[in-house]
DNA sequence: GGAATATAATACACTCAGTAAAGAATGTCG
DNA sequence: CGACATTCTTTACTGAGTGTATTATATTCC
C-alpha cells in the first residue's frame, strides 16, 4: 500500500495552488493579502498563483471592497461558470445525473426509475446513457464527474462491496462504465459522504473540519468528514451504522445480528410504529411519507410514532458522536422531513445522553440544501479529488 | 482556526525528512534504492537527505544483505541509541516517568504513587520534580518530552477539561508546569491516544492506517487513529466512550445518563457481577486483580462474570467498529489480564455483531507490549510531533 | 493642492530542494 | 579480464518560493 508519498516539486506546486482555490472556494480569503495570511505563503508566491488562476479562467478580479487606509485591494472570485461538474447518482428507487457549476448551481438535471429487475449490467448501461445525454447538455468543460453509491465500495475494483437490493452489482466496475461516456475523470464515493461534502462546501458548516452527516430513509447511514477530508475507514464501511445494535435483547434482523438501529429508526420503522400505535392495522399501513405529512399537520398519533423513531435515531447517533466528537451533526434524507418536531426530539436525546462539554461545543442541523444534497455531493467529490492536482483539472480544459 | 497551511520550502524539506525518517523506523525501507522508492522521491534527493540524517547522527549505514546482481546496497539503520524521548503519565493511581531509546527500549523509569488530596498544584510540582530527576539521567540528549493525560485536554490551554478523581487540575497548565523541568518540547497526549500511538510504532500493527485502540480499567475510553493520524474530535473527546449508553433502560450513571459503557464493562462491573453471581455478599468482594487471577486459574464462577463483563465490553466496542472501520483493534489496560479467554471471549460477540465483510478484514488482538505501554506512547507522542520538524528536533541536539 | 502615511501588488534577483543525466563504485557472470 | 547490473554520488540545472525594493493607489493632515 502506498504510504504518504513524498512532496517533490510539482507536489508542492500543486499542494498549494489546490489551497489557494479551496480558500477562495470557502470564502476564507477574498483579496491576495487575505490569501498570504491565510495560507502562510508570501505575497510574492499568492501574486504568482493567482496570476495562473486568473490564466485559466477559474479566478476573476473584482473592485475589491473599501479599506480604511492604503490602496484599495483588488477582490478575487472564483468563476463560477467556466468550469463545470458532473454528478451521477444510483438509489435503490431512481437514477440520476446532473452538472453543477462551481458555486453549486444545478444547470442540467436528470432522473429515471430504476428497474432493479434489469440487472447491474443493464442497469449500468442506463446509468451511462443518462449521465452521457445530461453531460453532453452542459454549457462548459466538465472537468470530473462523480458518483455517489448507495453503499460501501472498493475504490479498487470500483465496484460495491455490498447493498441488499442491488443483486449483481457486485461484479460490474461501475467506474469503468461511466469512463467510456465522460471525456473527464471518474469518482466514486459513498452517498452518505456525499451529502458530508455538500455540507461541508456549500451548506452552513463550511469552517468546520469534522462533521457527521447522518442519513435516514429506508436505512441508516453516516457520512465522515475528518480534519477536513473524508473519512472512508479501512475497507469503505466507516459510518455503516444502521446495522449497529441499539438493543442486545431487541427483534432479529435481517443481518443476522439483534436489535439493530435500523428495525428502530427508518422510514419503516415509522411505518410500522405508527401503525400499531393508531391501531389502524385493519387497512395498509399508510407510506411514510404519508405520515410524515401528517405529522407537520399536527395528527397527534403520527407525532408520537415520528418522535419515539426519531428519538432513536439520535440515541443511535450518540454512540457515533461519543466516538467521533464532531464539530456538527447534520441530518438528511426523508426521515427528517417532519417539520421542526425533528429538530427537538433530536437535541431532547442528545443533550440527556452527551457528556455536556460534547453537547456545548455541537452544532445539531437539518440538511437545508435545496435539491437533492447528495448528488450535489457527488459532484463535490469529484472536485475534491481533482484539487488534488489542480493543473491537471484547470489548465487542460482551460485553454478554449 | 489556523486551516491546512502552505507548503513552503522549508515544509517540503522538512515533511521528505519526517517521511524518510518514518520510513526508516518502521522498517518499511533500508537502502536509500528503497526509501526512493517508497516515499517517490529521485534516489539524488534521498542521497542529499540521507547524508543529512547521518551528519545528525541519526542513520548509520551497514554492511547491506546481498543482492542477486550488480553493487550491493548500503543498508541504513536508524540508531536508536543517540537522541532519547522522555515520557510522562498521570493516572488515577500513580505518576510515571521514563526516557526512551528510539527503540522503544525503556532506560530510565521512576513510578509514585499519587496523592489525590494534595490538590493539583502539589500533585503538579511532584510530577516536574519525578520528571527532572528521570530525565537528568538519561544517557543522552532527550529531545522531547510526552505526556499521558487522563483524560481529554484543551491542546490551546494545556489543561485536562475533564477528569472525574482529577479536582482543581482544570484550573493548571500541564504543559507550562513540566516546561520548566525539561530543555526540550513538552508534548501532552490523552493517555488511550498514547496507547495507540506505541501500537502503531512499536506493537503488531506498525503498517496500518487505522487503528482503534481500547483501554478498560475502572473506566473504559478508546484512542484513535485515522489515516496514520491520532484523531482527536473537535474538542479532544473522540473515543470517550465510557460514557455512551448500551442500554438507554439500564441503571443511572453518576454522568446522568442510563446504561453507560462503564457500567457494565470495567474493573467494578467485574467486581459487582462476581460478588453478585458467587453469592459471597458476606465478606468483601475481592479486588479486581484477584478475580482476574482467578479467571486465569480457572475458577468457573470468576470465568463466567469475565466473560459476562468482557462480553459486554466487546458489544460496546461493536459500535465503534460499525462508526471508523478500523483495520485492528487492540484492546489493553488491566481488564485484558484474563488470559486467552478475554481474546476468545471478544471475537465471539464480533463475529456475532459486526457486518461479515467488516469482521473478516478485521485484526483483533490485546496489547502484547512490555511494561506500560501509554507511558510508552508518552513518548512516541512526543516523537510524532516533533517528526513535524524533524531538523529542530535532531539538528541542534546532535552537534556533541 | 501637496506632503506624509498606509496598504496592496508587482518586479527582480536570489535561494535552495528536488532532479536529470552522467559517471564512479562495486558487485556478478562468463 | 571484459560485459553487464545495480547502487550511489556528482554536477549542472530547474523552478517554486522568497526578500527587498519599487510601483500603484488609497486616506489623512496640514
Amino acid at each position: 500500500m502506498q504510504y504518504d508519498s513524498g512532496i517533490n516539486r510539482d507536489a508542492q506546486k500543486e499542494g498549494n495552488l489546490s489551497l489557494v482555490i479551496r480558500a477562495l472556494h470557502a470564502g476564507r480569503a477574498e483579496t491576495r493579502v487575505a490569501l498570504a495570511r491565510a495560507t502562510g505563503l508570501k505575497q510574492a508566491t499568492i501574486t504568482k498563483i493567482v496570476r495562473q488562476l486568473v490564466d485559466w479562467g477559474l479566478v476573476s478580479e473584482t473592485t475589491g471592497r473599501e479599506a480604511p487606509m492604503g490602496r484599495r485591494p483588488m477582490g478575487l472570485t472564483l468563476n463560477a461558470d467556466r468550469f463545470f461538474l458532473g454528478a451521477a447518482r444510483i438509489n435503490r428507487n431512481y437514477i440520476a445525473a446532473a452538472v453543477y457549476d462551481l458555486a453549486g448551481t444545478p444547470l442540467v438535471f436528470e432522473q429515471a426509475d430504476r428497474c432493479p429487475e434489469d440487472g447491474a449490467e443493464a442497469s449500468l448501461s442506463a446509468l451511462a446513457a443518462l449521465v452521457g445525454r445530461t453531460l453532453a447538455r452542459a454549457p462548459g468543460p466538465v472537468i470530473g464527474l462523480g458518483v455517489a453509491l448507495p453503499g460501501p465500495f472498493n475504490a479498487r475494483t470500483g465496484r460495491i462491496t455490498l447493498m441488499s437490493g442491488f443483486p449483481g452489482w457486485a461484479a460490474v466496475d461501475i467506474q469503468k462504465g461511466l469512463r467510456g461516456v465522460v471525456d473527464a475523470p471518474v469518482f466514486l464515493e459513498h452517498d452518505a459522504n456525499c451529502g458530508a461534502l455538500a455540507e461541508l462546501w456549500y451548506g452552513e458548516h463550511r469552517r468546520d473540519e469534522n462533521l457527521l452527516y447522518v442519513v435516514c430513509d429506508r436505512g441508516v447511514g453516516a457520512g465522515l468528514i475528518a480534519g477536513g477530508r473524508v473519512y472512508h475507514g479501512a475497507s469503505g464501511y466507516a459510518g455503516e451504522i444502521g446495522h449497529t445494535s441499539i438493543n442486545f435483547a431487541g427483534p432479529l434482523c435481517e443481518c443476522g445480528n439483534r436489535g439493530c438501529l435500523e428495525l428502530y429508526a427508518s422510514s419503516e420503522a415509522l411505518r410500522a410504529t405508527y401503525a400499531q400505535a393508531s391501531l389502524s392495522a385493519g387497512g395498509d399501513a399508510p407510506s411514510a411519507s404519508e405520515i410524515l405529512r401528517r405529522v407537520r399537520g399536527g395528527e397527534a398519533a403520527a407525532r408520537d410514532a415520528y418522535r419515539r423513531v426519531v428519538g432513536q435515531l439520535a440515541f443511535g447517533v450518540v454512540g457515533l458522536i461519543n466516538a467521533l466528537n464532531p464539530d456538527c451533526v447534520v441530518f438528511a434524507d426523508r426521515m427528517v422531513e417532519g417539520g421542526e418536531l425533528f429538530l427537538e426530539t433530536v437535541e431532547g436525546v442528545l443533550c440527556r445522553h452527551l457528556m455536556p462539554e460534547v453537547y456545548r461545543a455541537l452544532k445539531v442541523s437539518v440538511n437545508r440544501l435545496p435539491g437533492d444534497p447528495m448528488l450535489l455531493g457527488a459532484g463535490v467529490a469529484a472536485l475534491d479529488r481533482l484539487l488534488d492536482r489542480p493543473s491537471g483539472a484547470f489548465r487542460r480544459a482551460g485553454v478554449s
